[in-house]
RNA sequence: GGCGAGUUAGCAAAGCGGUUAUGCAGUGGACUGCAACUCCAUUUAGACCGGUUCGACUCCGGUACUCGCCUCCA
């Protein structure tokens, strides 16, 4: 039975699907200004690996992803670059679409952009002006009339009076009350604007939500996620204006990620104290990077440093080890594939392991105990070749481990590639060091087997002898 | 100021009212020419103060500190 954490009740509740197997769940992207830093990837990557798991389950899932592609923030980018807007947009979505295939998450289902969506925005607009909700008042703006909507404050916890008291709302003349917000933005000279009822303007930040996920998913849905900055007021306004122009309940479940820290702090662009998923991929793996920001759980803060990323690697790497290991054809335990029994035993250590596995994923998605069901698994495995007698079992928990990495978006790589990945030397010339130090040995020169050893690995090469040769993998 | 979350061993990070989380690091051993990998054994916990209980890291109350949201922000 999957538990998830809701925002709007806060707490685990049992996730019961509006609609038989059918899961619809609508995730807010990025704001397309700029590359994507680790901490839009950190919530990427949290709903991609829910995605995995509910289809892992056996639902059958609609996950949408939406664009923002007009907003103040891309408007003053493009000037500053001094370019057409839509150029800077694309140009953007081309670099989160290669940091995201990067960082194994897979394309949601739809990735609707806020500008193909004004046709629909303008009629929930136009019908929230008809039931009082929202106003004009003749400046070209649109405003949503906040205190008419009675639930507002219901999923971050606002109590009005108190919205009002902090004085950190901008004072705006044509607005009715202070708390009131834009639906839609008259347009000033210069910027990009389409026509309304209302004069020509462009949309305001929340309305593009209430309005896709509407043409995609209904008026009521499961699934609504996003950020940890999110909840309020983003995913407060959506609720009101959808739930105001709909007069249905708008999502059922609300998930929002925790945030990516550096240090004590959010990663934030306000703050300044980002790093660009590109200038990480110069670094690290990819892989290294996902196995970080899954090995805490979804909703907690995840502490990015130099070191966590370094022990994030070194943990994969001990997964792919065990994995290199069943695969190599020349290690002394191997038996051909047509040999593989499974014994009554194997099966249920398969069985128990696969439970544990989905247990802990069932209890909102609790990624830190599915991986320690991995290097359970791992340890088996490792076990298994040390006590030769059950050899035969190995390949069945290595598809195992294979399988249930997979749900994670890990351990998908060829094992040889990722251990050999991440350093910046020459393999032929790695090759020649090692047949070097071969002839070293041979001759018993161990000075000599030593030194290049040492020369390997101050370039980050670790080498193995084994009995079938010496090996070389890159240092974690 | 309002609302919310958190404080676990050297580091990272989970579950759980009584029985090993897990990984890295450390220590001892096996293996190795030496290593690496791996295996075996093992040391380090639960901010603080009270309460409930036969028993609390786990429940309740308080204190301290940290963080997030309240403004664009994933």
């Amino acid at each position: 039975m999957l538990q998830i954490y809701n925002t709007l009740t806060r707490k685990k509740e049992e996730f019961k699907p509006l609609d038989g197997n059918n899961v619809r769940m609508y995730v807010c992207g990025n704001t397309v200004y700029d590359h994507s830093h680790l901490g839009h990837a950190s919530t990427m990557v949290a709903f991609d690996m829910i995605a995995r798991y509910l289809r892992a389950k056996g639902y059958d899932l609609t996950y949408v992803r939406n664009i923002t592609d007009i907003d103040d923030k891309i408007i003053r980018r493009a000037a500053e670059n001094g370019e057409h807007y839509t150029e800077l947009v694309e140009r953007m979505i081309a670099s989160m679409d290669e940091d995201a295939a990067a960082l194994g998450i897979q394309k949601p289902d739809q990735e609707p952009r806020a500008t193909q969506h004004i046709d629909g925005m303008l009629e929930m607009i136009g019908g929230l002006i008809e039931k009082g909700y929202a106003y004009a008042p003749g400046n070209g703006d649109v405003y949503f009339r906040v205190r008419k909507f009675e639930g507002y404050g219901k999923l971050s916890g606002k109590i009005l009076e108190e919205l009002e008291s902090g004085a950190r709302i901008a004072v705006d003349e044509s607005k009715e009350d202070a708390l009131d917000f834009v639906l839609w933005k008259g347009t000033k000279e210069g910027e990009p604007s389409w026509e309304s009822p209302w004069g020509n303007g462009r949309p305001g930040w929340h309305i593009e939500c209430s309005v896709m996920c509407k043409c995609m998913l209904g008026d009521t849905f499961d699934i609504h996620g996003g950020g940890p900055d999110l909840p309020f007021p983003h995913h407060e306004n959506e609720i009101a204006q959808s739930e105001a122009a709909n007069g249905a309940e708008f999502a059922r479940y609300w998930m929002h990620s925790g945030a990516l820290r550096m240090g004590k702090e959010k990663m934030s662009k306000s703050l300044g104290n980002f790093f660009t998923v590109k200038e990480i991929l110069e670094k690290y793996p990819p892989e290294v990077v996902r196995f970080l920001l899954i090995s805490s759980h979804y909703r907690k803060s995840t502490n990015y440093s130099e070191d966590t990323l370094r022990m994030a690697g070194e943990k994969l790497q001990k997964l792919y080890t065990t994995l290199k290991k069943v695969d190599d054809p020349f290690n002394e335990f191997w038996v051909p594939e047509d040999e593989v029994e499974l014994t009554e035993e194997v099966e249920e250590v398969i069985g128990t392991l696969k439970e544990k596995f989905f247990a802990a994923m069932d209890d909102d998605f609790n990624t830190p105990e599915a991986i320690a069901v991995l290097f359970d698994l791992s340890s088996r495995i490792n076990r298994i070749f040390v006590d030769r007698s059950k050899i035969n079992q190995v390949r069945k928990l290595r598809d195992l481990l294979v399988e249930l990495g997979g749900i994670l978006g890990i351990l998908q790589d060829n094992p040889e590639a990722f251990l050999k990945s991440g350093g910046d030397v020459d393999e032929a010339w790695i090759e020649e060091m090692i047949a070097k130090r071969k002839a070293a040995k041979k001759a018993k020169d161990f000075a000599e087997a030593d030194r290049i050893r040492e020369e390997l690995l101050s370039k980050s090469v670790v080498l193995e002898d084994t009995r079938q040769g010496t090996v070389w993998k890159i240092e974690r």
